[in-house]
DNA sequence: AACCTAGGGTTCCAAAAAGGAACTGATACA
DNA sequence: TGTATCAGTTCCTTTTTGGAACCCTAGGTT
């Protein structure tokens, strides 16, 4: 499979990550989400070079994820910004930090501390269940078909190469 | 910059994103979450080709969010599984994979769901604060500088390029 | 014994993506 | 008039991917 193919896959992450998913672009909206905004210092800041920039931007306001906002009426200078579904990826952005802070920090500390408004304390965000509010942990969860899959497959579709584990877990529930 | 570069910033995000941030790694992870553990499986399953899979669990053997586990001594053949730092990635794909599920899923609905055992209900799990256990919305996240950031500025060592944001901050808190 | 198969790779080569430097074009500033 | 800045675009080189074929070992088959 080529890289392009991989959003046609019927799974949230594989979609996500075609958007995403590649060198630069969560370091770009980190950036935004930290403030920089504007072409030329996203490129003087992240060392990336500008076509690159500009494809990454540009496939980013595609998907819907930045908005360009003029700051310039004159000259036609934008800014890129969040729409709400870029702020949506807030917590992807989080947990990768947090796992970062964790696992990959050097002897120093870990870079950026997250102070939460609401408390006024600095913050490790964890994951919690929407239903019971207790933390969420690998082990407790159990996935199971959603509707995505299982209306497809009652209208007689193959979920193709790439899903064999999904079909697998359709013989584990006797569906 | 070029991408082995990345690691070298002080930055959690991209120092995570070094290991994981590339087209499959995540799609890797996932499977193996899900049970799929084989070299073969993982080949027919992915659609990557065996040159680049052997790549990747190679590089995640070597930051250690793998290991091998001999499942047949005599024709030494191996399961790749998660280590603790391997589970700990577990947040990342859970919040990509809401993302993917609230913007991105078709018209049929989300692929898969997934039980809370604790609580037996489908969850959406969210972002808590550590410290008073409300949600965590991005807006009300103040990042500041931490140890791995200011005992370096201590010992007068520049951050360098990339981290310019991270100057800037200093500007703004009068440090 | 000779042959076939599966698992887990490696090698080779073509195609795609990324990196780097130079160039453009519009405005502003000295 | 000359210089600088911003936001790109062009051109070319290097690196990374993708795909197919090949290799080696152990085990099973005929």
């Amino acid at each position: 499979m080529r890289w392009d193919e991989v959003n046609t896959q019927i799974c949230s992450m594989a979609r996500t990550l075609a958007i995403v998913g590649d060198r630069w672009t969560f370091l770009i909206i980190r950036d935004i989400f930290l403030g920089n905004r504007r072409f030329s210092s996203l490129h003087k800041a992240l060392g990336i070079n500008k076509h690159r920039l500009t494809d990454r931007l540009n496939r980013l306001l595609e998907h819907d994820v930045l908005y360009k906002q003029c700051y310039d009426e004159a000259r036609q200078r934008f800014e890129y910004r969040l729409t709400e579904k870029g702020v949506d990826l807030y917590p992807v952005l989080m947990t990768i930090v947090q796992f970062g802070n964790k696992w990959e920090a050097d002897r120093d500390g870990i870079p950026l501390e997250h102070v939460h408004k609401n408390c006024d304390k600095v913050t490790q965000p964890y994951l919690a269940c929407s239903e019971c509010h207790e933390p969420i942990y690998a082990q407790d969860i159990q996935p199971r078909l959603g509707p995505g899959i299982t209306r497809k497959l009652k209208r007689g579709e193959t979920l193709g190469i790439n899903n064999a584990f999904y079909e697998q877990k359709i013989d584990h529930t006797g569906n």
